[in-house]
DNA sequence: TTGTAGGCGTTATCAC
DNA sequence: GTGATAACGCCTACAA
C-alpha cells in the first residue's frame, strides 16, 4: 500500500487509468470537472507520475549533466548555479559531477550519461592533455554538449567562454604601464587551450611594448597548494620578477602566501593581478587587481546554449560560439602610490 | 539504427535478452565465454543498460538528490564536493537543487522528488520561519532524508551539524579574552535552529565572564549584500561595538567594508570573528580569525549517513546525529598586538 | 470524452 | 547455462 500509482488513483477514482493520465497533461482532451476530480484526488493521495516510466516512455529525461573540475572553486560553483537556475525556470533537474582534473573520470561520466539518464550536457573539461577523440567516437549518437570556459579546441560543439586572449593582454599590459619590467607568467594547463590562449595574451602584450620575453619567466604550476606556494618561493627569490601574472584565481593566493613569507611588498617590490572571480577581491591584503570573469552569467549562457541545441537541433549549429566578456579590474596590488 | 538496446545486442549476438542481461549482473549464472563475449560485443556496439528501464524495474535510481539554499557559496560548495565524492564512490549520481533561501522552492523540489526520482535527500534547510510540517506529512512514504548543517528541530531525521553552541561559545570568549567589552552579534534566522544554537552560545559565554547582555548589541542582517553594509555601518557608528561576532561569513566581508568605509581599524577598533570556511582567511586585510566548519567533512559524512539509513533502514534510527567540530582559529582580526 | 491495449527496455521467475 | 514470459508504471493510438 505505500506507492500509489496510476493505476491505484485510477480505481479510486472508478476511472481508466488513461484518463488519469490525460489529467497531467495539458494537451490532451478531457472533461475539466473530471481533471479536476482527479488533480484533487491525486493531491490527496499524494499521487506524482512515476518519472522513470514516463521516461521511459516518453525517451526523455528532463534531465542535464554539468561536469566541471571541481566544485569547492568559487567560479565553477558560481557557474553552476548559473546552470541551475536556467535549468530550474525551465523544469530541467541538473545532475552534477566533478572530475576532480582526472581526465578517466571525465570519460568514465560522460560514457556512462549516454545511457538515457541526462538529456544534454554542460562541461568544463580536465586539464589533461589527453586524446579527447572519446568524443568524436561518440559521435553519431553524442548527447548534446556544450563546453564552457575549458575547451577542447578540436571538438566542435557549441561552446560558450571568456575573451581571454584580450584579457590577457590588457592584464599584461596594465602591468606594464604600472611600471613592470620582468613580468612572470603564472600557468597550470598550458596545452590545453584556455592555458594557450592566455599565455599567447601577455607574449603580444609584451611584445607590442618591447619588453623582451623570457621564457624562464613561465613558471608552470601545479594544482597542489603547498607545492605551488614553495615553488613560487623559489622562483620569487631567484628570477626577481616585478610583476605577475596569474592565469587562475588560485595562483593568485598562492602568490600572496608565498610573498608573506619571503617578506616581499605587494605592489612596492611585486605587482599582482590575476584571473578571479572572488567577490571579496577587494578584501586581500593588498587588494587585489583582478580579471573578472562573469561566471554566474557564463553557467546562464551555456545553459540557454544547451537548450536551444535541444530545442533547435537543426537550426543551431555546432559552432556556436558564445563569448562572453571579462573586466579588468585595478586594486591596490597593481598601484604604485605607497 | 540510433539506439542499440538490449534486444538488438541479443540479435547481434544471437542470444536471448535475458542471457544479456545476465551478463551484466554479477551475480547470475552465465558461461564465463558467453558473458565475455557479451560484454565484447557491447563495448563495441556502444550499448548501456538504460538507466530508465532498469530502474522502472528495480525500483530505484542510484541517484541522491542535495538541496542546499545556495551554490555560489564557498560553504555549500564544498559540502557538495564532499557528497559527491561518496556517492560517486558508491556509483550513486547527485541531482543537485538550490532553493536560493525560499521556502516555497524548497517544498516544491522535495514534493517532486518523490516520484522516484531519488532514493535519498540530503538537504540543508532554507532560512525561513515557516511551517515545515509538510515533511512529516509525507511521512509515511517518505524519501530517506538527512540534514545537513541547517536543519528543522522537529523534524525527526538523521542530521549531521557541527558543534555550534560551544564553537559560538569559545569565539565570543576569545573576543572576551582579547579585552572586547561591547561585542555585537551579526544574525541572519535569528528563528532558524542554527540560528538560535549560536546565538545561545554568544549570550551564555558573556553571561559566564559577567558581560551585560544587550538587546540592541544583536544585530539582525538581510541577504542582501548592500543592505547589510550600510546596517552595518549605520549600527557601528552608533552603538561603537568593541568586537563583532558574524554568525555567518558573509557579515565577516560586510563588517570589513563597513569597516573600510567609516575608517574604523581593524583590530584597533575593532575586533571581528565570524563562522567561515573560507581558505584564504589568512589573506584578507587584517587577516580574518574564524570559525572554521569542516565543509567538505560535513557533506562526507551527510553522504555516509544518508547510504548507511539506504543500505540498513531498520538499524539506522531517525534520531542518528553526528556532530562534527569546528575549529577555532585565531588571527589578525582579533589580536590585541598592533 | 473516455476506455482498451500495446509497448517503452529491462530484469526476475520459471521452465527446459 | 540459456530462453520464454511477465511485469515495473506510464502514455498514446485507436476504438467506442
Amino acid at each position: 500500500m505505500d506507492n500509489v500509482n496510476i493505476k491505484k488513483l485510477a480505481e479510486a477514482l472508478k476511472l481508466s487509468t488513461s484518463t488519469v493520465s490525460r489529467a497531467f497533461r495539458d494537451n490532451s482532451d478531457i472533461n475539466a470537472s473530471t481533471k479536476e476530480r482527479i488533480l484533487a484526488m491525486a493531491k490527496q493521495m499524494n499521487y506524482q507520475p512515476n518519472h522513470y516510466a514516463s521516461n521511459l516512455r516518453e525517451q526523455k529525461s528532463k534531465t542535464i549533466a554539468v561536469i566541471v573540475p571541481e566544485l569547492g572553486n568559487n567560479y565553477f560553483s558560481l557557474a553552476v548555479q548559473g546552470i541551475e537556475r536556467i535549468a530550474s525556470e525551465k523544469g530541467y533537474h541538473i545532475l552534477v559531477y566533478s572530475t576532480n582534473d582526472q581526465f578517466e573520470k571525465e570519460v568514465s561520466f560522460i560514457k556512462h550519461l549516454h545511457n538515457g539518464r541526462a538529456d544534454g550536457i554542460i562541461m568544463s573539461v580536465t586539464g589533461e592533455a589527453n586524446d579527447h577523440n572519446y568524443l568524436n567516437e561518440l559521435s553519431k549518437k553524442r548527447l548534446p554538449l556544450v563546453f564552457f570556459d575549458r575547451v577542447y579546441e578540436d571538438i566542435i560543439t557549441p561552446r560558450v567562454t571568456t575573451n581571454d586572449y584580450e584579457s590577457s593582454f590588457s592584464a599584461t599590459k596594465h602591468l606594464i604601464e604600472q611600471g613592470c619590467k620582468r613580468i612572470a607568467y603564472l600557468a597550470v594547463n598550458k596545452t590545453l587551450s584556455i592555458g594557450k590562449t592566455r599565455m599567447q595574451g601577455y607574449i603580444d602584450a609584451l611584445k607590442k611594448y618591447k619588453i623582451p620575453f623570457q621564457e624562464e619567466l613561465i613558471i608552470d604550476c601545479t594544482n597542489n597548494y603547498k607545492e605551488n606556494i614553495d615553488h613560487l618561493k623559489q622562483s620569487f627569490s631567484q628570477l626577481k620578477p616585478d610583476g605577475v601574472f596569474t592565469s587562475v584565481e588560485r595562483l593568485a593566493f598562492a602568490t600572496y602566501y608565498a610573498c608573506y613569507d619571503l617578506n616581499i611588498s605587494i605592489p612596492n617590490d611585486l605587482k599582482v593581478i590575476g584571473f578571479s572571480s572572488l567577490e571579496i577581491a577587494p578584501l586581500l591584503n593588498p587588494a587585489l587587481s583582478t580579471v573578472t570573469q562573469p561566471a554566474l552569467e557564463l553557467g546562464k549562457a551555456a545553459a540557454s546554449l544547451l537548450f536551444k541545441l535541444l530545442e533547435n537541433p537543426t537550426t543551431t549549429p555546432a559552432t556556436s560560439a558564445v563569448i562572453l566578456n571579462s573586466k579588468l579590474i585595478k586594486r591596490r596590488s597593481t598601484s604604485t602610490e605607497n
